[in-house]
DNA sequence: CTGATTGACGTTTTT
DNA sequence: CGTCAATCAG
């Protein structure tokens, strides 16, 4: 039985969705239709940029769901939340009303929540146990390194956590790493991951890895469990397969080991996380570990123009190790590509912003069309203020920057502690916050004692404040501290459903906005990081209001997961009609009308940490960046960068990207070469 | 313990 | 040029 497919408009999170994606099954070209179609089996679907990937994923869906399969049983797993959104989105589109229940669409990361939430005690974890996000890694990551007496210097806290991930991505215990470590660096790092690791486990905590590599290892060493969970799924489909890493592998694999059913979308030429434990080996040799798999190669782009295209194979070209497509673009154009050249970054961002507005005010094209794509994210500041100098609408689409605002650490210390009342690490960053009289000198000394005795910290703090062992300011402060603590913990029990209004008057007890006028004399950001916590209860109200069984546990995994519910309506209009700036990396699978692509310099694309590192692997890896770049413009692309930048203070000359004259055909270097005689 | 001032120093991407 | 840690005077 195969259903009748409708054609539905579909919206997608950045705005416009190519008309591509909104056609029904019959308008599938013939690799596309076969991919679809095949239900059981392996199935690799390597595919090229703009070439409807994801939407063959969706097809997909909606056919096993058409041909009977419940949609519960079916596993999706994508890269970001945001896609899993959009997926479900689709497919609730192309199915109309046909979808009653929600297939199980997952990043990989809440997959393994959903897995570890039931059965991580049988791990020697409590039930309850606590994600620590980005910001939480770092903190415990800089004490480790104080603890061992190594100064920032010679190890910073990033550099420490990208090799921990690394080491766990590969299934290295701090042992086994500890003879694996090649250098003095690594050695030191190997030290502190065994600390790191065993801070971790004795507050119950996990961190981004750990959530799959336990996941994992329940799975190995549990059957029961794998059992319950291979059954549960009958079929598992990846996108963005070319971005997993060992960890995600070793579970898919368990998985699907019973029926085989997985079917895998990718392109080795966009793979951009080798950094984080990436390993395009995994799609390279899919047919090695899944003996019969059917390949179906998509190769013809619907998004962007020829000229764009012929850019975007010329540079990848340049690649060794890849499967090797050549994109055929369907869309011809005649707007050129544009190099454009400036004398310095502060004219770049001043002409690349004046030019968008014209075309906005003059044109009507809308703001949403463009997006500004750049390497890291110092680069937008400069485009920040010019944008809002000139007044374009403009969205910046920083990966976190939400949660990496104090005020919300701040708030989700404070709901993490009344969760779970033995989280320490938590506890100890609101100690003082407002400032309470309860200084570093004195929460130190009691964070000390309790852990060299192994006892909770607030029955040492008991002890000592009654015992005199602290200043007597802090000790009062201790003991009404810890009051205001448990009455809001009993508050907060039971799972209430007005867990925004009782956190809105937590603030008010704790005083929390005389902390903000404190710490902001300007007025204007004082009402900046109001608007900051309010947004923050919005987001819990949000969340509390979707969910028919909401909890503060779940409501925590989800902000440290980066799955925020549902912008505020207002700011998700703003999104639709405003100009898009973020790094490569975030631009990944969104496509836009016109592209500006800045900072093409040396240094920054490729960046000046791969050209050091003399691995060629690295420059590859830069230079799929650059194509992932290009490739996400539909019909305009403009690459500039500033002949020179001021960097620590002083401006220096800079040396244009290798990447430019890359990707520039014979022709029109010859014609440059000319032109500049 | 808190709040202000001075100095050293800095290389990237994020679930 | 910024940021942030270390330092010093209330």
């Amino acid at each position: 039985m195969v259903p009748r497919f409708r054609a539905a408009p579909v919206q997608s999170t950045c705005g416009s969705l190519s008309e591509f994606m909104r056609v029904d099954l019959s308008s599938l070209n013939a690799p596309q239709k076969s991919a679809v179609r095949t239900l059981d089996g392996p199935l690799l679907v390597l595919a090229g940029a703009g070439t409807g990937k994801t939407r063959v994923i969706t097809m997909r869906m909606a056919e096993l769901i058409g041909s009977g399969v419940p949609p519960e049983k079916i596993l999706s797993v994508t890269f970001t939340n945001k896609a899993a959104k959009e997926m479900l989105e689709r497919t609730r589109a192309i199915l109309g009303g046909r979808l009653k229940t929600r297939p199980w669409i997952s990043t990989f990361h809440a997959l393994c929540v959903s897995l570890l939430r039931q059965d991580i005690s049988r791990l020697g974890y409590p039930q309850k146990f606590t994600i620590l996000d980005r910001g939480d890694q770092e903190s415990v990551a800089r004490s480790v390194l104080r603890d061992i007496r190594v100064t920032e210097k010679s190890l910073r806290p990033g550099d420490l956590l990208g090799i921990i991930s690394r080491w766990k991505s590969a299934g290295l215990s701090p042992l086994r790493a500890a003879h694996e470590a090649v250098d003095d660096r690594e050695y030191l790092a190997t030290m502190a991951y065994r600390r790191y690791q065993d801070r971790l486990r004795s507050t119950g905590s996990v961190d981004f890895d750990d959530l799959l590599l336990l996941a994992a290892e329940l799975f190995e060493e549990h059957p029961d469990v794998l059992d319950r969970h291979q059954q549960r799924f009958s079929h598992v489909q990846i996108d963005e397969y070319q971005d997993t890493n060992g960890i995600q592998f070793r579970l898919i694999e368990a998985l699907v080991r019973k029926h085989r059913n997985l079917c895998v979308v990718g392109d080795d030429d966009q793979s951009i996380y080798g950094w984080r434990g990436a390993d395009v080996q995994h799609i390279l040799n899919f047919g090695r570990y899944f003996p019969g798999a059917q390949v179906v190669r998509l190769e013809d782009n619907y998004r962007c123009t020829d000229q764009i295209l012929a850019h975007a194979n010329r540079l990848v070209r340049h690649n060794r190790g890849r499967h090797g497509k050549v994109l055929r673009a369907s869309k011809t154009s005649s707007h050129e590509v544009r190099f454009l050249n400036y004398p310095d970054e502060q004219l770049e961002a001043e002409k690349v912003v004046f030019e968008i507005r014209f075309h906005i005010q003059q044109k009507g094209v809308p703001a949403g069309d463009f997006a500004i794509l750049f390497r890291t994210n110092e680069q937008p500041r400069l485009f920040e203020s010019e944008l809002r100098r000139q007044g374009v609408p403009y969205l910046l689409v920083g990966s976190q920057s939400f949660f990496d605002r104090k005020e919300i650490k701040d708030l989700m210390c404070y709901l993490k502690v009344l969760d779970r009342p033995e989280d320490e690490q938590s506890l100890l960053r609101i100690i003082n916050v407002p400032s309470r009289g309860i200084g570093p000198g004195t929460s130190g000394k009691l964070l000390e004692r309790a852990v060299k005795e192994g006892r909770p910290f607030w029955d040492v703090a008991g002890e000592a404040a009654r015992a005199g062992d602290v200043p007597k300011k802090a000790a009062q402060a201790l003991l009404e501290f810890r009051d205001l603590l448990r009455s809001w913990q009993v508050r907060f029990q039971n799972r209430p459903r007005d867990m925004a209004a009782l956190t809105r008057e937590l603030i008010d007890a704790i005083h929390y906005d005389r902390e903000i006028e404190k710490q902001y004399p300007d007025p204007q950001q004082q009402l900046g990081r109001q608007a900051v916590v309010d947004e923050f209860i919005d987001a819990l109200a949000g969340y509390v209001e979707k969910t028919p069984d909401p909890s503060l546990t779940e409501f925590l995994d989800n902000c440290s997961l980066n799955d925020r519910d549902e912008e505020p309506d207002k700011e998700q209009q703003a999104a639709e009609n405003a100009v898009k700036l973020m790094t490569l990396h975030s631009a990944k699978g969104l496509e836009f009308p016109r592209v500006y692509m800045v900072g093409m310099e040396e240094g920054i694309l490729p960046h000046k940490r791969s050209v050091d590192a003399e691995d060629e692997r690295g420059i590859e890896e830069e230079r799929r960046l650059c194509y992932v770049g290009v490739t996400r413009a539909r019909d305009h692309l403009t690459l500039s960068r500033a002949e020179s930048r001021i960097k620590w203070g002083s401006r220096r000359p800079t040396i244009p990207s290798r990447f430019l004259d890359e990707m520039r055909s014979e022709e029109d270097l010859e014609t440059e070469l000319e032109a500049g005689e």
